[in-house]
DNA sequence: AAACATATGCAACATTGTTGCATATGTAAA
DNA sequence: TTTACATATGCAACAATGTTGCATATGTTT
């Protein structure tokens, strides 16, 4: 079972003033070349308290690089477990830090939550998706659980109206 | 919350024996124009014993239609809740007929299986995904869970290697 | 500082989704 | 059955996203 962790805990939060500090820390513990652009990509994700798609990194960009280096980083860190993949629906796929690879700890797989009014992904690491009765015969590598719905800053903005 | 059910009941799957009756009376009822293109799409995902994505479709197409028009209509009919879209991943969506319109009856929704060997689609309409505490705030519209494994065929081929 | 493996940018192409428009076809009314 | 009209279709074209090959730039190790 994958393991999937995508909001930062507080103790880690707070643990690190430098982002680009930690960042690079991953990179060299991974064995893997540190460049810029990898340590923006990481950095922008680390700074995510929610999962963030193509266009969300691009826009929080300074120094824009190549879309196909974007597209080869973010597959590259997919592969290498550094963050993980949610692919929401269709025409929207969004990222998020994998912590567990900082932490060491595991969770479980999650739900992902996406909001139809803002259009945000939010990570409910503490919604652990349940355990299913498969048919004899099956067996299972993986899940996704994505929750449409409404989230709370909207549903509060609803009231207001 | 959106009713989905993509296998055919035995009893439905007995009683009809000219899939192109059923399927003519199911775009008759619903009001829309009755179109060899049409008929033939819906008699191929009523055919089909599990979700089929649109190479399935096509290949299946005696006559092709424009690969605009297949997409036109594939989107129509799930507008109109006569199919059933499963997006199983980024670069994988799948199709079934939308039987509870045509029984009357509602099932929850439902786990999708799918196996990353043959690479096929299994509904498994026993299977209602299970609800979820959501955090204060946040309300559901929908939602869909899909589960990556080994189908049983492909289990049992696996030992007899 | 040199040597080498790898990351990047660029050009190019594939796939999928999408729109506008002229023509063909289904359907309902005469 | 024919006519009239709304809608479905095919075609051309374009957008977004994913993907590859290759020359050049950069990082890492010695």
């Amino acid at each position: 079972m994958e393991t999937v962790d995508c909001l930062p805990p507080k103790a880690f939060r707070n643990r690190h003033r430098n982002s680009t500090e930690t960042v690079t820390h991953i990179l060299k513990k991974k064995g893997v070349r540190v460049t810029q652009n990898r340590v923006d990509l990481l950095d922008i994700l680390n700074d995510a308290q929610h999962p963030l798609n193509q266009k969300d990194i691009e826009e929080r960009l300074s120094v824009k690089p190549d879309r196909v280096t974007l597209y080869r980083n973010l597959r590259f860190f997919v592969d290498h477990k550094i963050i993980h993949k949610i692919e929401v629906n269709d025409s929207l796929t969004s990222y998020s830090l994998n912590r567990t690879f900082i932490e060491e700890e595991h969770s479980e797989e999650h739900l992902h939550f996406y909001c139809s009014v803002c259009h945000k992904v939010i990570c409910m690491p503490q919604l652990s998706i349940k355990e299913y009765d498969l048919p004899e015969g099956f067996s299972q590598q993986s899940s996704k659980l994505i929750v449409n719905g409404i989230c709370n800053i909207c549903n509060e903005e609803k009231q207001e109206i």
